[in-house]
DNA sequence: GAGTACGTTTAGTAATTACTAAACGTAATA
DNA sequence: TATTACGTTTAGTAATTACTAAACGTACTC
């Protein structure tokens, strides 16, 4: 009945792509985890290729950005000159490799550009109603984002904590 | 020097629709929150509309999912048939909001269907090497899903803890 | 050093998403 | 009942993003 199993590996790949679309990635490269998740050995490059349906191009690519986020490990076999790529299946550690990965990046330029208005309304002060309330608003916002930085930057420090320990702690505090 | 305030305004939702976009919302929604986030009194749609350069269209839409996000409030005057809208300031409070909303539509949906991949193998099982690999793979992902939904249930459930309490413990945790 | 087996880049296309313009519905006002 | 002042819906367009096909580069093999 291994019909059977081809047919639950395209649906939980299916899954997988729409989550990864819920998330903001292309559904594409949710269909590369998926493959890569639930095979037992390391697929080269063609192999996803014909798993997924998708090109070399587009597995070349997209495969690049999931090993940055640490969701995927290229391996190499010696006398053979092909890569190979496993999921990563600590999901956790992939948390904190794709927070790391946020922590530079685009998120942290927009968060400065707050920081930057606050600078600007400093150096430009009037003193008015209006300003003092922008300002702040601004400084808030700014305190927030701190706030979410340190988190993060937290999450990121613990090596070994399980998410479920996390979770449990969060439940003592209610 | 009101000129310069205007400017700062302007600087600061460009910055905030920057952020926006990171998250995957539209950046209008970034623009439309930014606006009534600085602003001191509450703002009509037409208001909106100028001042985000928006159409009624746009703001209309994408306001309603603001509201729904609990990121946005909308009011009423007395003897005024306009809406007026405010910014949520309390994030802590919009977080959670936005957790509950994720907590039912797409996502569900999508980790609902690992849970289906799960019971499908077990109503069909096959005894075979790869057939268990599967299912281990898969039962895996599952709780790491499982965790997820009880952290976030567990955030929503905290009513008034600020975002850097939750911050100080993580960090006390390492 | 010609042929082959790879991964990458590039230029173009398909699909999706964000938005506009304008028609529409509704309720208050005259 | 006609007019006005709103918010919403809809149908189409612009912009963005995901992807394909094919050329390319490189390094190994004979």
């Amino acid at each position: 009945m291994s019909q059977s199993l081809a047919k639950i590996k395209k649906d939980f790949t299916q899954g997988i792509s729409q989550i990864s679309r819920f998330w903001g990635f292309p559904k594409g490269m949710g269909a590369i985890f998926a493959v890569l998740y639930i095979s037992p050995t390391a697929l080269s490059l063609d192999e996803i290729v014909t798993e997924t349906g998708l090109t070399k191009g587009a597995v070349s690519t997209e495969i690049r950005t999931l090993a940055r986020m640490g969701l995927v490990h290229r391996s190499t076999k010696l006398g053979d000159r092909k890569d190979y790529y496993t999921a990563e299946t600590d999901f956790y550690a992939a948390i904190r490799s794709i927070l790391q990965e946020r922590q530079n990046s685009e998120f942290d330029r927009a968060v400065r550009s707050v920081r930057d208005t606050l600078t600007a309304m400093e150096d430009n002060w009037v003193e008015n109603e209006e300003w003092n309330f922008v300002y702040a608003r601004v400084q808030a916002l700014q305190e927030f984002f701190d706030a979410i930085d340190s988190l993060s930057k937290a999450v990121i420090k613990l090596e070994s904590l399980g998410l479920s320990n996390v979770t449990k702690i969060l439940g003592v505090l209610k």
